[in-house]
DNA sequence: GACTAAAGTTGACACGTGTAAAATAATCTT
DNA sequence: AAGATTATTTTACACGTGTCAACTTTAGTC
């Protein structure tokens, strides 16, 4: 039995009846209601979901699109979007870029095509094509998150205060080590570079000379452990870095400098002053149980999903197009671990 | 401009010519492809993916679940099916359960109420109600990945053979240190019950006591990491255990189980005849980077989710409901680093 | 150049459900 | 109890595109 008008039949209710009490079952008549209730018991029924979609004015659905699945990073925030989009009574179509510009731009077409209410994305990087978002914010509600390219200003966004907490943590380094060299990451989305320049502003800043490695060595991009690895391994072999306090552009990137580290015999952490120390950047979950444990500052990524899906549903309950756009950037908490 | 038929009206060629080009260009003369071409310059029109869909006999779309996303097994098996799928053609849905059965059961009507042709399912575990499973199989062209519960068996089923893997894993450690004691993971999934008996069997199989630890301590169903570290911290306290080898349930588990070895000043390694091993599961992207570096046994995750999308498309193309269903059990790869 | 076959186009209906207006039933006044 | 009001159901049309049969054009043959 696959449609309401054989529904409607085989219980004895008209077929607008039943539309109705699917979508809402105050709006009809308590003896209806029973009816109904007492028939699905007995047959299966499903109604269609294009069907439904098609003629409402809002599909109850936003698209999500994230850059890069393994990366647990995306993951938590992936989860507390769906959890608030859930909570607000929508739907979330995810989808993944993998790290391909074509894919998010079909990506983007997709949820056009579907009608979503509206859209969140986290942009994939360098290589976008800023045009995607452009059009995506001029024809829903749309919200950036994450990381956000600085050509476009006039769009919602969500993110990380990452001058707040980077400087955060180079102010904890300086305090019980000595002023940090940046050990940057590929520069796969705007973030990075972001963190690269708010490093650099905020040592100025306290007058301490900025020192940024892992520029050059550019292995498979989202890579980010072994990218880490490589440029400290490269760097202890010569001797360098050994005494310092490294700030790692995230905690992958840390999770490989402490590989490095291990690999070079040498024991990075807080206890010895002046000795080698590494801190990194998100809170990733394992930063925990790494040996040492990783010193970091986390990200709020459960406020960023949530605020995401906030300013969304605000927008697109707002029927006026207010053309004004929100910024809102989360603060970093400094979590001090063993390794700094 | 939001419909076929405006499109129609302002190119100059009727509706179902343009229906028919959208499907497949080649179906239209040249002539109209042209004229098609240039209006679509300078109108931008994105056909409406519901009403396309619902007429159509196939949606090309096909749904997965899983059951937790912050856990890289998981997105790297959704990455896999991702591709296999974008490759044969077919558009992914995903949905993933947040280890709640109520949530995976709304993710399955979801899908059959969408129509999709098939539906992949990696399922969440003891809470779930089997009768899911089967009212999807019995739908819908369906494949289960990953774990599958004992009471079916009238399905499809893509997985690693956990006797092979497991016996790979003792048998290496028998050969290079002893006999494995096994650090149970929180029961989750059908899978934590199988490893645990595939070790039980293989050990009474060559003739030692098995060992399990692990199995009262539940904490957080999902933080695998500190599930390991509390048990093992426990146990380390006491001074059981650390000279032994310790075979983990999964790599997550092994990596709070370093942690908690190095909390006690030990060093689990290759290195030292009769000292403490620690071993774990799967060749979580991880491994190479912990202190030690984690030997693992690797589950093929690329092939499970390929051979997943090749058995999926292989009967929803077979009109034929040939209703015998093949299980397919990828062999394990010892993968040898410095932890044991 | 007339005829035939093939290729391409279009009219008309179908898909399954939402929705506003019209019709009916139920409830409430006086 | 009759009219007025309200609650509920039904009629009728709409949504945007797929698809088939009927129609028109084109290409090919002699």
């Amino acid at each position: 039995i696959h449609t309401m008008e054989e529904l409607s039949a085989a219980i004895g209710v008209s077929r607008p009846t039943l539309s109705r009490y699917f979508q809402d079952p105050t709006k009809v008549s308590r003896s209806s209601v029973d009816k109904i209730r007492g028939g699905l018991e007995r047959v299966d029924y499903i109604p269609n979901f294009f069907a439904t979609r098609m003629n409402r004015k809002t599909t109850g659905m936003i698209g999500v699109i994230i850059p890069y699945l393994n990366d647990l990073f995306f993951t938590r925030l992936l989860e507390a979007i769906e959890r608030a989009a859930m909570q607000a009574g929508y739907t979330v179509i995810t989808q993944c870029s993998h790290s391909d510009p074509e894919i998010e731009a079909r990506a983007a077409e997709t949820f056009l095509s579907m009608n979503v209410d509206g859209a969140i994305v986290a942009p994939l990087g360098n290589h976008s094509d800023l045009r995607i978002y452009e059009r995506l914010n001029a024809r829903l509600p749309f919200v950036l998150m994450d990381s956000r390219p600085k050509p476009l200003s006039e769009v919602d966004f969500v993110g990380t205060d990452h001058m707040q907490s980077t400087g955060l943590i180079i102010e904890y380094l300086i305090r019980v080590g000595g002023p940090p060299v940046f050990l940057a990451m590929p520069r796969v989305n705007f973030n990075a570079r972001e963190r690269e320049n708010a490093y650099v502003t905020k040592m100025t800043e306290l007058g301490h000379e900025p020192v940024v490695i892992g520029t050059d060595v550019v292995r498979d991009e989202w890579h980010f452990e072994a990218h880490g690895l490589a440029v400290l391994d490269r760097h202890f072999s010569e001797g360098q870095f050994v005494d310092s306090s490294i700030l790692c552009a995230n905690d992958r990137v840390a999770i490989g400098a402490l590989r490095a580290a291990a690999q070079h015999g040498l024991e990075p952490g807080a206890q010895r002053r002046g000795g080698l120390r590494i801190a990194g950047h998100d809170d990733y979950p394992l930063c925990p149980f790494t040996v040492p444990s990783l010193t970091t500052v986390a990200q709020d990524v459960g406020a960023i999903g949530q605020a995401a899906v906030d300013r969304l549903v605000e927008k697109l309950r707002a029927e006026n197009s207010s053309k004004n756009h929100t910024v809102q950037l989360m603060n970093g908490v400094l979590k001090v671990r063993e390794s700094a």
